[in-house]
DNA sequence: TGTACATCAGTGAACGCGCGTTCACTGATGTAC
DNA sequence: TGTACATCAGTGAACGCGCGTTCACTGATGTAC
C-alpha cells in the first residue's frame, strides 16, 4: 500500500531528523571533536548500533550537520537580505555581515564546524558544495545587483587584479554575481574574506584582552570593507 | 655541586624539548584532537605516566606547543621583515603577510591550533598572550613607522571609527603602535584580520573549488588591504 | 675522600572511562496473492 | 478478508582499541657533613 509505506518512511525520516537535532546539541556543547554516536543513541534511547540503520557512519552524520550548518547560515543571510529595502545596497551588505555574526555568535561551534580548522581525517563529500555557497550567493546577488544600477563608486588609486586571475574569476563571476567586472569581483572577495576573518578572529579568541566593543568594531570594519567593493 | 645540578638541569631540559618536539611532530599528522600523551610517551620510549614528570598534563603540553607556535610565527615574521629595506613600508607589509602564509601553509595544524577553532574544553592560561601578540608587534611597528615617515596616504571617502572605539584602540595603540591615530588603527586592524581572514580560507578549504591561483590573490588582496590603510 | 641521607626520574600496574563498528537475532510492519 | 512471505528497525553482546591520570615502587644521581 503506497500510504502505508510513506508511513513507515515518515516515521524514518522524523527519527533521522531527531538523529541529527540531537547530533547538533550535542555538537553546540562539545564541539566537533567531542560528537560521538554512542552519546546520540543514548539520548535517543536507542542502543548505539540502531544508529547504523540510519547514518552508515559517524562522518555521514557529521555531513549532514555540515549540510544543515550552511543552509541554517544560508537562511539567516536570506532573511535578513529580504528584510530591507532592496534598493539599499550598502544596508542589505550591513544586514548580511550582521546576520553572518549573529547567527556564528548564536552557533558558535556550528560556525568552528563550517569556517574553522577541519576535522582531522573527514573528507567533505560532494554534496556540501551547494549548501556551503548559499550564504556567498546571497552576497553576490547584492554586489551584482548595486553593479548593475550604476551604485558602486569604489574609491580611487587601487590597483586592478593582475591577469593570471582572469580565469578564476570568471568561474566565480558565472556562479555567484555575473556581469561583474574582475575589479569588483577582487574587491568582492577581499570585503567577502573581511568578514570571516573578523568574526573568526572575535569567536575563535584573538579579540580577547584587546577588543571589547566588538559590535561597534565589527560595523566599522564591514562599513570600510563596503566602502571598498564601492558600497556608499 | 652547581654544575653537576645544572647537569641534571641540562637533561631535563633536553628532555623537555624533546617531548615538545614529538607532541609537535604528532601535532602536524593528526591535529591537536589526536594529540595524545600516550603515544608521544611511547615514540620517546617512556612509559606514559613518566611524562608527567615534564607536564603536569595533556593541557600543560598543550600550552606548551601553542607558544612554541606563536614564537615560530612570530620569528617567520620578524626575520621575513628584518630582510628588506626598513624605509619600504609597502614591502615590508608584504613581506610580513607573504611570512603568514608560509608559515601557516609549512605548518597547517599549527595554525590551526593557534587561529582556528578553540580546543574545546582548553583555556589558554595567561602565559600564551604575549608570545600571541609577537607577529602583531611587528605589524604595529610597521605602520608606526610608516606613519611618523608621513609615508601613509590613505585613500579618501572612508568614515572615521566612532567614538565608542577611542577606549579599545587607545589601547592597543599603547601596546602595538603608539602615536598612531584612530582612524589608522582602525584601518591597520581591518587589514590584518583580512590577512588572517584570507589565509584561514585557504587553509581551511572554502577556496577549494573556487580559487586555483591563490598565491596571485593573496598577494593581490594584501596589496589592496595595505593600500587601505595608506600604503602605496 | 667517604659515608648517610634526600631528591628525583622512570617503572609497571591499575582505575575507570569512552569510542566506532560488526553481527546474529527477534519481532513488528508492510506486500502479494 | 486472510494467509505466507519479505522487509526493515531495533536489540544485545562482543571486538578491539585508545585515552588521561594516580600511586606505590626501585634505583640512580646529587648534597651535606
Amino acid at each position: 500500500m503506497n500510504a502505508s509505506r510513506s508511513a513507515r518512511e515518515r516515521v524514518r525520516a522524523e527519527l533521522t531528523r531527531e538523529i541529527t537535532e540531537i547530533a547538533r546539541r550535542q555538537l553546540a556543547v562539545e564541539g566537533a571533536p567531542g560528537l560521538s554516536l554512542r552519546a546520540v543513541a543514548r539520548e535517543m534511547g536507542m542502543v548505539s548500533s540502531a544508529i547504523y540503520r540510519y547514518f552508515p557512519s559517524r562522518d555521514d552524520l557529521l555531513t549532514a550537520l555540515i549540510i544543515d550548518g550552511y543552509n541554517a547560515l544560508g537562511e539567516a543571510v536570506e532573511v535578513a537580505d529580504a528584510a530591507g529595502d532592496p534598493g539599499d545596497f550598502t544596508g542589505r551588505w550591513l544586514a548580511v555581515c550582521r546576520a553572518v555574526r549573529g547567527w556564528a555568535l548564536a552557533h558558535p561551534h556550528e560556525y568552528a564546524l563550517l569556517y574553522g580548522s577541519p576535522v582531522p581525517g573527514y573528507q567533505a563529500p560532494q554534496d556540501t558544495v551547494g549548501p556551503a555557497l548559499r550564504d556567498t550567493v546571497v552576497y553576490g546577488k547584492i554586489i551584482e545587483a548595486a553593479h548593475k544600477a550604476g551604485a558602486l563608486t569604489p574609491p580611487d588609486g587601487f590597483p586592478a587584479p593582475p591577469p593570471v586571475l582572469a580565469e578564476d574569476f570568471g568561474r566565480l563571476r558565472a556562479v555567484i554575481m555575473p556581469g561583474v567586472p574582475d575589479d569588483v569581483v577582487a574587491r568582492g572577495l577581499t570585503a567577502w574574506t573581511g568578514l570571516f576573518g573578523t568574526v573568526s578572529f572575535e569567536l575563535f579568541g584573538q579579540f580577547n584582552n584587546t577588543i571589547d566593543e566588538r559590535e561597534a568594531l565589527f560595523d566599522h570594519v564591514m562599513i570600510t570593507l563596503g566602502r571598498l567593493v564601492g558600497l556608499r
